[in-house]
DNA sequence: CTCTTGATCTTCT
DNA sequence: GAAGATCAAGAGC
């Protein structure tokens, strides 16, 4: 009831092969566009990655940019691991790690389109309009179930399973979201025409 | 549709 | 003390 008009396209193909730590081992700005359509999964509840943003210790606007923190260590990590952050004091966001150890960049991920385990994302999240459970970083965090918990956790092994999309899908790229510094850098990349972004590119 | 505000953790000044 | 990689609800147009 939420949808009066469905796609008759599916955007959520199939996944496809797993996606090793080694995926991740490039730069920031390979990865992050190649990350739209892989389909991301915790303890089986997920969906298919529409919207991410990179960030790099050179870039006024990454958390890494003053050097390690408590809070920003799992950056300056390997590659392949899951970096998560309380953000305005509420909400956690999900970053992915990139590069090599000491580079210290991620991909934030920022909008799903849900695929699996949908009623367990609507009982978190108290919504049942599909196009709000995972339309933001803070939204797809509570959905997934992911906490503090899942900091530091590898991406190629349970809870958090990674799956590569099955077609090239159609990028767009623009400017972050929510951020003062670097602004200027086209760093969001996303699914151009999914209903499911946190914002129309 | 846009604009404003409150929620309140981590880091920086 | 202030700002920040956010979200939801309410007011106004």
């Amino acid at each position: 009831m939420a949808r009066s008009r469905i796609s008759p396209v599916p955007t959520a193909a199939a996944p496809g092969r797993p996606l090793k730590r080694a995926f991740f081992a490039r730069s920031v700005h390979e990865v992050a566009p190649d990350l739209i359509g892989a389909t991301l999964l915790v303890d089986g509840v997920g969906g298919v990655i529409v919207e991410v943003e990179a960030y790099h210790h050179t870039d006024p606007a990454a958390h890494s940019f003053r050097g390690p923190t408590p809070r920003n260590l799992v950056m300056f990590g390997p590659p392949g691991y899951a970096y998560v952050y309380r953000s305005y004091g509420i909400h956690w966001c999900v970053n992915f790690v990139c590069e090599k150890e000491g580079s210290a960049s991620a991909v934030l991920i920022r909008a799903l389109e849900p695929t699996h385990g949908i009623a367990a994302m609507r009982h978190r999240r108290g919504l049942h309009d599909e196009r709000a459970l995972c339309s933001g970083p803070g939204k797809l965090t509570e959905a997934l179930g992911i906490t503090h918990a899942h900091n530091g956790l590898a991406l190629d092994a349970p809870p958090i399973a990674l799956h590569a999309g099955k077609a090239e899908p159609e990028i767009a790229a623009g400017r972050r979201i929510g951020i003062t510094k670097g602004v200027e850098l086209p760093w969001r990349y996303g699914l151009k025409h999914s209903k499911f972004l946190s914002k129309r590119f």
